[in-house]
RNA sequence: GCCACUAUAGUCUAGCGGUUAGGACGUUGGCCUCUCACGCCGAAGACCCGGGUUCGAUUCCCGGUGGUGGUGCCA
């Protein structure tokens, strides 16, 4: 890049808020998938300089978060790296010393306006700071320090003319130097303000391509001022449009589930979960939508990354785990199951856990469709003289109904009996015997088995599921309920 | 309010002056089939509006409109 042979150093900055929000995940992967292609360091850095947002157990949350969406990092909190710490908290007395450089250099000046006279300033109509301490004496600054009075540092921005960079996916951005404000970089409780740290962390870092949200669009010019004042080379910007739930809202944690583990607990599989947002403002330049993540490093490409944001679509990326879903391993699935059979009490029904299983992969999208595939397991109420509805015999284009199992009963509990694995020749033979049509003696039969109009499999496979004991005690009670 | 970014079917997207505007999810018709699901074959469905530039605009320019973002001692 910029044709300079650098390596590539991105990282990937999330404030520590208690859960990965999906937007951060995409943010994250891009930034991961742009170092992995290249061959360069992806950095993991905390940045929680807002004391009063601190969440315990943040930092690590985000950590699993991101070992599970199989992105690793080479630097940050744990692993440590050479550039750090990589928690902004712990880095307070660099961004301290490095103000001070800058209010030298003339960038930054001291302000000890209050809260008051801001106030009353916006109230009068100003739409920015208007400089009012930038011209005090080094006497006077003095002084008030020494009597203890709070301030903080602002950056000093030039009040004509404009600025221009170059960002990756945007193009050329110029904005006007008086639309921006001289805002805080070092805040009174001593700590920086993202619009600081996030610059002196990825100059210091190495960092080469910042990969983030456009939210810093149109603050990137004042942060090239700082680059520039310290006289650092600016990163490579790529700014991202936002993920959205709907045409007007952003996709957020207080909305609904955006975050990554909600997802999680909802049975979509953490790769399914990458490869969806991969798509969503990025698109490899074939026609392919399943992508492991060495084939995403292998295409990911900043040319393929959405000037507009994108909404998220859950029923898309349904299709995609059920992909996946469809793939795994049989004992894979049924130990990624498990949990979702004991969530729902189905790890006591009497039935073969495992040959439901088998039953369920191909036809759940997500694990948590097992609650519903799996209902049909109580339909059948095996303590009620009437196990259920017998009008479900009936069956509009087999023309079936209750009479007509009853007719074929006796002979469906004798066939289950001595029947090992020729059940299936055994009822076509019936059928053909009472001269009726294979489906209609396989309807009635599954019919009888559970009493559920739409069961994961016929009905072979249900005397299978239940074991054949269990299924002929049901066709018993059908029996004598008809 | 001011400033910026953005705009192809319901959704994700391809397109980079001339295309029957391509793919995917979803929807839908059919096949397969003992139900469900899978699978297979079809169908419907889009270039925000108005001006330019051009022989010709979805594509380039300007304006409008919609959406989003910024305008914090949040990031």
């Amino acid at each position: 890049m910029n044709g300079k042979d650098t390596t590539v150093r991105t990282r990937f900055a999330p404030s520590p808020t208690g859960y990965l929000h999906i937007g951060g995940l995409r943010t994250a992967l891009y930034a991961y998938l742009f170092a992995r292609k290249h061959g360069g360091k992806f950095i993991l850095r905390i940045e929680d300089t807002d004391r009063t947002r601190e969440v315990k157990g943040a930092v690590d949350i985000i950590i699993s978060a991101m070992q599970k969406a199989g992105m690793d990092y080479d630097e940050g909190p744990i692993v440590g790296g050479d550039f750090g710490p990589y928690v902004q908290s712990e880095r307070k007395e660099i961004y301290l010393k490095y103000a001070h450089e800058l209010v030298a250099r003339g960038g930054a000046y001291y302000c000890f306006c209050t809260k008051e006279r801001l106030e009353e300033l916006h109230a009068n109509g100003a739409t920015k700071y208007d400089k009012h301490c930038l011209n005090m004496s080094k006497k006077e600054i003095d002084e008030r320090i020494a009597r203890g009075e709070p301030y903080v540092i602002r950056q000093n921005i030039p009040e004509h003319g404009t600025s221009t960079y170059h960002d990756e996916v945007f193009g050329d951005i110029t904005v006007d130097f008086k639309d921006l404000e001289d805002n805080i970089l070092i805040k009174t409780d001593g700590m920086p303000t993202y619009n600081f740290a996030n610059v002196i962390d990825d100059h210091l870092m190495g960092i080469t391509h910042c990969i983030r949200g456009v939210e810093y669009l149109m603050s990137t010019p004042k942060y090239n001022l700082l680059y520039d004042a310290f006289g650092w080379e600016r990163p490579v910007y790529v700014h991202l449009q936002p993920i959205m739930r709907d045409a007007t809202h952003k996709l957020s944690k207080r909305d609904g589930d955006a975050g990554f583990e909600d997802f999680l607990r909802k049975g979509f599989l953490p790769h399914a979960i990458v490869n969806y947002i991969a798509l969503l403002g990025w698109n490899p330049k074939d026609n392919r939508e399943k992508l492991s993540m060495s084939e995403l490093v292998e295409l990911f490409s900043i040319d393929g990354l959405q000037k507009s944001s994108s909404i998220f679509d859950e029923t898309k990326m349904r299709w995609l785990n059920s992909l996946y879903i469809k793939e795994m391993p049989q004992q894979e699935f049924h130990a990624a199951a498990l949990p979702f059979y004991a969530e729902y009490g189905i790890d006591k029904c009497a039935c073969d856990l495992e040959y439901l299983s088998e039953l369920l992969q191909p036809r759940v999208e997500i694990l948590s469709d097992i609650k519903e595939k799996a209902a049909f397991l109580t339909a059948f109420d095996t303590t009620a003289k009437t196990p259920f509805d017998l009008a479900l015999f009936e069956n509009k284009k087999w023309k079936t109904d209750a009479a007509m199992a009853k007719s074929i009963m006796d002979d469906c509990i004798e066939i289950t009996k001595s029947a090992t694995t020729d059940l299936g020749e055994k009822l076509n033979a019936l059928a053909e015997a009472k001269g009726l049509k294979k489906g209609q003696v396989l309807w009635i039969y599954r019919i009888a088995l559970t009493g559920a109009a739409a069961t994961p499999g016929g009905g072979e496979e249900m005397v299978k599921l239940f074991g054949k004991p269990a299924a002929l005690e049901r066709l018993e009670k059908v029996k004598s309920a008809l």
